[in-house]
This record gives C-alpha cells, structure tokens and sequence, in this order.
DNA sequence: TATAAAAACGATCATACGTTCGTTTCCTGA
DNA sequence: TCAGGAAACGAACGTATGATCGTTTTTATA
C-alpha cells in the first residue's frame, strides 16, 4: 500500500493541526506522541513528516497562526471605535469572545510557552507584547484624559488580561452562564476597576 | 559502592521534592526525566526509589501537599477578621503574598493537573474548589448584606481568583512593583470590582 | 555490640519515542 | 497520455525513559 485515495496535501495538513490542537490542549505537548496524532488523523507515524517538518514546528505553527490571527483581530475590531472607555468596553467583548470560541489556542499559547525553542519563544512572547500593548495604550490614553484612574499601566493591564483570560479554563458555553452575562459581568468588574 | 556517609532518609526526600519542584516548574512534568532529578540530586536514578514510590506520586504529593497548607493557611489568616469587607481585604493580601512567595507550587498545581492521573486530579479539584469556596462565601455574605453587589457569586469568584493568580506568570520580587504596591493596586480592582 | 532496616549503587529491562528512508501508489499538469 | 511530483506505507534506527533488582554499605535500634 502506499498514497491512499483522495488524499490532498492541505487537507491532511489541516487534519493534523486540528487533531494536534486537540491531543496538545488534552494532553500537553510532551505527552503527546506523533503516533497518537498520526492514529488520530488515520495515518501511519512517518507520514506526518510529508506535512510537518519537526513535532517543534507542528507546535510553534499552532501558536504562531494563533498570535497572528488574534493581532489582526484585535486590531479589526477597535478600528473606528472611539474614546477610551468604549474602546475598553469593545476590547473586553472581543478578548472574551475570542478566548471563548479559540480557549484550545489560547490555553495552548500560554501552558506550552515553556515547550518551545528559546528562539521560537521569543517570537511568540514578543507577539504576546504587541497585543497585550493593545491594552495598555487604551487605559494610558484614558488615564491621560482622567477618565481612568490607574497607577501603573502594566500592572493593572496584566492584572486585567489575567481576569480576562481565565475564562479558557473553566468556562463552558454550554453551561449555566450565557456569554451575553459573561461579558456584562467582567465589562463591569473591568470599567469598575479603572474608572476615576 | 553503596549507601554513602551521612545520608539519611527525609533529608534525600526533602532535596528530591525541591530539585522536582523547579524541574517541573521550570521544564515540566513530562519533560523532567527521572535521570535529570536524579543527578541535580546527587543519585543514581534507581535510587530515587528509595524515596518516592512512582513520578506520579512525587507529582502529586507536592501539589497535594501545596493544596493543603494553602487551605491551612487561608483559615488561619481570616480567622477572627470579621465584615466581609476586611475579610476580602484579607483574602486578597493573603492570596498575593502567598502565590508571589510559592510561584513555583501554585504554577505546577494548575499547569500540571491535566499529567495528575484521573483519581488524584480529582482530589486536588476537590481542594481547590475549597479554596475556591473561601472566597465565594465571603462574596456571598457581602452581597447579603447588600455592602457587594455581585451579579454571579461564582463567576465573579472565578474572574477575581484568575485576576490574583495571574501574578504567578510575571511578578517578580526583585522588579520594578513592591509587594505592597502589587497589593495596593489588587485590592482596589477588587474592592471596586464588587462594591455596591 | 549485634542485627535489621535504610539508603545508596550500578546494571538492566522492556518499552516508547521522534525521525529517517526506500518504496509504492495516486494525482495533476504539460 | 504520460511523466514527475505528491502523499502515503511500513520497517527500521538510535536513543531515552520509567522502573526493577540484587548487592553493598551505613545507620539506628534493641
């Protein structure tokens, strides 16, 4: 036996990136095997390297495509929408609905920092600054105008991000908690927060 | 060779739980080799049997042991505190002092939950939800008294614990943010977070 | 002080891992 | 239509891993 039929070189590539988000978001990484992945995609193990160069690259591609998407998203969504205070209301939907529907990447974009290369981690890592910068120049901008009261930008940025991106490990969207209260619940605790 | 000079059994264990300790914080669970512990130890590999009974057991009894002096001492320091406003006050500086003082405990007891077998995740679970119910509790006795106005006792108990743990990824007690401003600045998000 | 338990060694086992490779079959574009 | 690249197979390689075991030496107890 040998090519099978119907086989297509990024459909297979999306089936193991699908697959592998799954095993390294259930399992990790490191507990992970590429012959788990190559059973669960229906592949034999060396097959995967037709798609893959390294399991270390299937990692960093994960995350990279990941941080890359949420900047442009980000960016997207705070075009055109004016003062800091709606800026931070729309920041705080869109950051909840993003980890919402992605929390697979989003938990794998910080639980697995530790298993990339010091080089690949410094390029997610600084992807991670651009974004969390997002925030930080609208609570400056809005501690500017005094309408927000922060004593330091970064911390309460972190501080907020944390709250905000906590929500991947426990939140069920088929559970009691509608994503509508979701958001009304920590839109509140955020603009509580911060404003003067 | 065999046994050497001065060795002596909770001494081994006690340097075998710490080297552990900071090769999962620092690498991981699955990453961190029994060979690599061994030798940061000062043993053979096989010898590390004389201590711990399993990897998963040595995994598991430090978060165990984390859990349980967490609960221990989140007691200890609300006893006697009455109103829930001092009583969050409390909590918050006592959370913070602790999760910056054991970083490394606090990271491993969530980040390595999913390598706990199914029966022993299910026991630290069971210890942090009362944990968990610490704060819920005081949430809850505030918004009876109408001093917090909280829409959703849990989720905000959720949001407010991810906002204080998150300082385990980032804070660093030697960096630019005392202690006590880091407690400031949480307390305030918090107070004004739930206030009424 | 004799003796059993404790704590170490060092060799070894079976297994699982990431990756490579030669080969075969299928798909696609000239 | 047919040639060449793409995509799969299956066997294999070298290594690393968690764990076991018989043995030896030290410590501690009675």
């Amino acid at each position: 036996m040998s090519r099978t039929r119907g086989s297509s070189g990024p459909k297979t590539l999306a089936a193991i990136n699908e697959a592998g988000l799954d095993l390294i978001y259930t399992a990790g990484y490191e507990a992970m095997s590429l012959r788990e992945l190559a059973a669960k995609v229906g592949l034999q193990p060396g097959s995967l390297y037709n798609h893959i160069e390294t399991k270390q690259d299937l990692l960093f591609d994960l995350i990279h495509n990941h941080m890359v998407m949420l900047l442009a998203r980000v960016d997207a969504e705070l075009e055109g929408v004016e003062g800091p205070v709606e800026r931070l209301k729309a920041f705080v939907a869109f950051h909840l609905d993003y980890h919402i529907e992605r929390k697979r990447e989003v938990f794998i974009g910080s639980a697995e920092l530790r298993s990339l290369t010091p080089k690949n981690r410094k390029t997610i890592v600084t992807l991670r600054r651009a974004y969390e910068d997002r925030l930080c120049d609208i609570l400056k901008t809005g501690a500017a105008k005094r309408l927000f009261a922060v004593s330091d930008i970064r911390v309460t940025a972190y501080a907020l991000l944390a709250m905000l991106t906590g929500i991947c490990t426990w939140y069920d969207p088929k559970g009691r908690v509608s994503r509508r209260k979701l958001i009304d619940i920590h839109t509140r605790l955020v603009l509580d927060g911060v404003t003067a």
